[in-house]
DNA sequence: TAGCGGTGCTTAACCGGTTAAGCTATTAAT
DNA sequence: ATTAATAGCTTAACCGGTTAAGCACCGCTA
């Protein structure tokens, strides 16, 4: 049914051959008449002829695809924006570029399950290099095996909101201690001293480096951090109560303020404290990171850190495609500096417009 | 340097046919020794092959690959997070069907630019068919040509998220019109008889069918609207000012209530409206659409109607593929009922549980 | 008038799989 | 003992492109 080449040489009357050098245009080795040119062009045209993209690929070795690799497809349950804008800045750039984006989600195929082969890095590996798509970006946790093991492979990757200690990984990161550092800052520089920290998961790189950031700057204003401070909420249907009852001790032992490591936590906190009776920034003062689109919009609006995550996207998306283009082998690896969006969740230096 | 099929045949000592036989399974055609199998399994574990999904595709006719088709990639610039959900629905049914996501951003490739064939629907249609992907879900204007040009192509697709009168079109959809009849309903139920629309671009079917929804609740109630109460919101980044005008009037003459035809507008709309001075909901009620997870965490938080965007991707999805498996020929033609998700922002029968 | 070089196209192999058809050796039937 | 059937594998064509190598033809030179 489809029309292939064969289809438009017959018609043409002319070989394979002729169509393939004429609409891939390679002057240098093969010369075409203008006349037979015409005629080849004529029946694709006229046959609305297509060329199939699986079996180009399959000669010329690539798609003209790259993979995000996602974690868990439950960075799309996040509400702040930060996968919006990670996303629109990736796909801006696949547009940029003539690129498709997979989002990688194919479950081990058929074979392995006959191979009782265990190991999920090796079939992940697999599956991404099986020619549908030429690179890879990886947005996963920081102790993740896949990087080492793709580039092990000789499959281009890139690890994006994440870095590595490994100087063979490519990497675009933000410098995320540096921006828990300037977060804690902000809030000591407010005069704050019993500060919460509500850090993410573990197994992110991101959240650990927030959060060694928030002690190192709180260790060198030489305030305590006391354990109980420090709160993981690992997930967005994370319990929050741990977080909300540091709140309901008596005015003088009570945090003052909290540094929540997302734009997501820190709304949710919001939320929460107000429900408590608690005012934002009267009572208690909220920064977040990521200072996402949303921040605005909240009430008050928040203040907080920004990773320019649509040029990070962009950026790792433009960086792999030369990588692939190019050819070229020594690492670049980008770490961004963070800085501060003041808002009003912190009663600070800005003027609040409202007038109540 | 890649492993193929025929290194591993090579190893076991057995033809190309008789690996792709024991890989593939087909007892019904093909008697193997399990002396053989074993073999060929061993050659496959010792050497790491794993099939080319090009040259598999070429041959099979599928891709294993379901091409999400945005009209713009500033779907991604939204911040409420509807195309979140819609994602978050889409890569969990991708994973539990075991397929690929690809976000078709390819340009028109080499070909056509020698063609001066303006038409970019046949472009689209020829990207879309040249095997990368087995089907499409088209998140698309209204009158966007593209499902019926790909139906006639014979290639599966199903609009999203929008409908269409060709009874030969796939789609799942919300029915809009009487998400708008509920929204009004709502405010009118409430009292209010001045109500803005915000309505969006006219290019989209959503909002145009919510504005029927809302001019026909409108007029069941005998109600007025003015030609000015009706502001069409574009795009993210339109200006409100239009709308925050109508707001400026003397008391008498102002409106009381705001249908906004998305949440990301009634946000934005409710920040402006405390900007100037004006309490929601004391002064304005304010009603979105779509009801996504931060509605819970906006001040007030922010009453919508419901149309379950998940569900709907996940359907969406689950019905292409058992579309593209079962070759079913009878289209089907989903359309989801809105329901109302009373919060705090028009003020209503909920209890408020702020204390101030 | 043989020899040479260039032009314009074709042939055929190849990419890495799938699969219908065929071939051989063994077993079963007569 | 001869034939038929079957198990177990191989051969070879094919999917739809790419591309190195080859070939026929022409004009030009010597």
């Amino acid at each position: 049914m489809p029309v292939t080449m064969r289809d438009v040489a017959l018609r043409a009357g002319v070989s394979k051959a002729t169509v393939s050098y004429v609409l891939n245009g390679r002057e240098t080795s093969m010369r075409i008449t203008d006349e037979t040119r015409t005629r080849i062009l004529d029946a694709v045209r006229e046959l609305g002829y297509h060329p199939n993209a699986l079996a180009r690929g399959l000669t010329r070795k690539e798609a003209g695809a790259i993979a995000i690799v996602m974690q868990y497809p439950s960075v799309f349950s996040g509400w702040s924006g930060f996968i919006n804008e990670l996303m629109h800045g990736v796909t801006d750039a696949a547009i940029r570029l003539g690129y498709d984006v997979m989002l990688h989600t194919r479950q081990p195929t058929s074979i392995e399950p006959l191979l009782e082969n265990g190991d999920t890095t090796t079939n992940e590996v697999a599956i991404l290099t099986d020619g549908r798509v030429d690179g890879a970006l990886l947005l996963r946790d920081t102790d993740d095996p896949l990087g080492q093991a793709l580039e092990a492979a000789g499959f281009p990757s890139i690890l994006i909101f994440s870095h590595s200690n490994n100087p063979n990984l490519w990497y675009v990161d933000c410098d995320n201690r540096q921006g828990g550092e300037i977060a804690t800052q902000h809030l000591i520089s407010l005069g704050h001293t019993k500060i919460v920290h509500l850090c993410g998961p573990h197994v992110s790189g991101p959240a650990r480096d927030r959060k060694i950031g928030f002690l190192c700057a709180m260790d060198k204003a030489n305030l305590e951090v006391p354990q109980h401070y420090i709160v993981e909420i690992p997930s967005r249907l994370s319990d929050y109560t741990k977080a909300v009852d540091l709140f309901n001790a008596p005015v003088k032992d009570r945090p003052t303020a909290v540094f929540a490591w997302s734009d997501d936590v820190a709304i949710m906190m919001m939320s929460l404290l107000k429900r408590e009776g608690l005012k934002v920034p009267d009572d208690v003062a909220v920064i977040g990171f990521d200072s996402t689109a949303l921040c605005d919009h909240t009430d008050p609006p928040l203040t907080s850190v920004r990773q320019p995550i649509y040029d990070m996207a962009d950026t790792a998306f433009t960086l792999l495609v030369s990588r692939l283009t190019c050819n070229t082998s020594t690492p670049t690896q980008l770490r961004v500096s963070p800085e501060l969006n003041v808002r009003d969740s912190c009663g600070s230096t800005n003027i609040r417009k409202e007038t109540r």
